[in-house]
DNA sequence: TTGCTCCTCACGTCACGTGAGGTGGC
DNA sequence: TTGCTCCTCACGTCACGTGAGGTGGC
């Protein structure tokens, strides 16, 4: 699999795939003309990169993180490690602050945008008029 | 208030203050010996210049939702402007994928420390043997 | 040949961290 | 004077974006 297909299968850049094979994140194969070439299983791979990544997770740590997100409870564990345990339990301490955050700011947002749909009117005593919640402003009368 | 201050009472570094001074998310006035002046409101602001910072939302826009976050529905809108809002929905939808992606990888996060914190053993087959969700590694038996 | 993909530099950006080197205030 | 805070550069970093300039494959 070359380097664009699974840009294409994963929606992360072909820039991208470089940089995470450069933090060592990844390791494709290469072909006889130099062209990388990708494993089936590092689409799954690339997702959950991603995904930490977008999750403010650096990458220098992803790489320890992605085995604990891979494998099934039953078959990982052994020794509880205090040192693996305390950067996960850091960083998903930090993954709930952020969700806080980004839910606070969501809410108050959907609140504003609703207010806009609602078109208050000063002049007017009614409640709100029409709208539903994404409905492009556009369509507005 | 002096930067210093400021710093203490909202936990975002000097440095952070002056850079979202040269963003022109903030303006405080001059002391004659050059220091920065700080009004007493730009404590709630500056967190949630924060909060957006950390919600994923650039500088540059910050400025422009930040209004929309201070007021009350009912005082603001008016005139729903079509690109503010556009812009608004924008940044609510960029936010549920960032929440969804930090769901997601904490739920995987929080089973795989449960996993930990059971001490699987191969050779037993009891269940589960003690610890609570948060509580150190070191205090384990 | 044309058009698409791939390659390796390498510079730019954004939100920071981290000094260097100097000054003000108790 | 000492120790703390403040000031302005200014370079480093991290996760990218965006070309430049060249090659491979149908």
């Amino acid at each position: 699999m070359k380097i664009g297909e699974l840009a294409a299968k994963t929606g992360v850049a072909t820039r991208m795939l470089r940089y995470y094979e450069e933090q060592g994140l990844i390791a494709p194969r290469r072909l006889p003309n130099g062209y990388r070439d990708y494993d089936d299983y590092l689409v799954d791979r690339v997702k959950k990169i991603r995904g930490l990544v977008e999750s403010g997770v650096p990458t220098r740590i992803i790489g320890d993180i992605l085995p604990c997100l891979n494998q099934s409870p039953q078959i990982v564990v052994r020794d509880a490690d205090p040192e693996l345990r305390a950067m996960l339990v850091d960083q998903r301490d930090a993954m709930n602050e952020r969700i806080a955050a980004l839910e606070q700011n969501r809410d108050a947002l959907t609140r504003y945008i609703a207010a806009m749909d609602h078109s208050y009117d000063p002049t007017s005593h009614g409640g709100p008029t029409h709208q539903a919640d994404s409905a492009p402003a556009a369509t507005a009368a």
